[in-house]
DNA sequence: ACAAAGTCTATTGGATTAGTAGATTTAATA
DNA sequence: TATTAAATCTACTAATCCAATAGACTTTGT
């Protein structure tokens, strides 16, 4: 499962990839606006401002806005940023490659292999999933419901 | 990340599935073989019995040993086990669903809409990928290294 | 009877998660 | 320049989970 940090990230991006322009928005409005515990959300949109997704101002007309487009923010590079690496083993990862202690052979490990190819997928598939594409499925998913 | 306890229960049953007869192992002979503390590894034995994947015999001669054939135990079912659901959010598991609290529309969400296609890839690689495809693929990787 | 095995109950230290509280800093504007 | 609105920083906490250990108990084969 993925965490509550991530989740609450994913939403709030979402909110604001939303709005037309991309003028500051309140912690408060996206607070409210998708039921997140204020204070929680202000630790994890300084996360996303640290990782140079999010932009911010201080003081009156302030807010949190996109730094990057939608189309460029994926849910690999959030979800890594809040959860740690994606692969389920620490011999299938990229970024923080650890030999599994236990481990004989990692050549020749069958296990290995099977979570390699669930990495390659699953990494695949979050690096495609964008803020844009997440944003024109609502509009499209909205029109069939609508119907 | 994996559990080690599922970790362990998967090379655990390995260890099983690699013996050519399917007399009884003994706790301790997988704990060495494998590096993966005895006590620990005593629970999750445990826990594979009561979910009628291993059964067990006590006293002289026993130990532990497959009750499914190991085409029919796949990663799946083992890692649902002791980790509980594969899908990354609740709304979006078979059998824990759980509506997520702060979304507003379950129908339209696109995050909601991601998550889903990453379950199903997901669930469907894990699903295929058996005990015994693992015990085979091993052998031929070692057959490709030994070249 | 004895030894060899699994089984059960309890506990523990440490890490992580999901927050909360409150003081501080920065910027706009009246 | 005083006020106000906003983000930022520091610290803390309760609850849960993880990985593992300890020790007593039960069952079974010889």
């Amino acid at each position: 499962m993925i965490s509550k940090k991530a989740k609450y990230a994913i939403v709030a991006l979402v909110h604001l990839a939303k709005r037309p322009d991309n003028s500051p928005v309140v912690i408060r409005e996206i607070a409210v606006a998708e039921n997140i515990p204020q204070k929680f959300l202000e630790a994890i949109l300084l996360d996303l401002r640290k990782a140079a997704i999010l932009a911010s101002r201080k003081g009156k007309g302030g807010g949190y806005y996109l730094l990057k487009s939608p189309k460029d923010i994926n849910m690999a590079d959030i979800m890594r940023l809040f959860d740690g690496p994606i692969a389920l083993l620490p011999c299938v990862t990229h970024q923080y490659y650890e030999r599994c202690e236990e481990c004989k052979d990692e050549a020749t490990c069958g296990i290995r292999d099977v979570f390699m190819k669930l990495r390659t997928v699953t990494v695949d598939l979050l690096k495609n999933a964008s803020l844009a594409g997440i944003v024109d499925r609502e509009t499209s998913l909205r029109e069939v419901v609508k119907d």
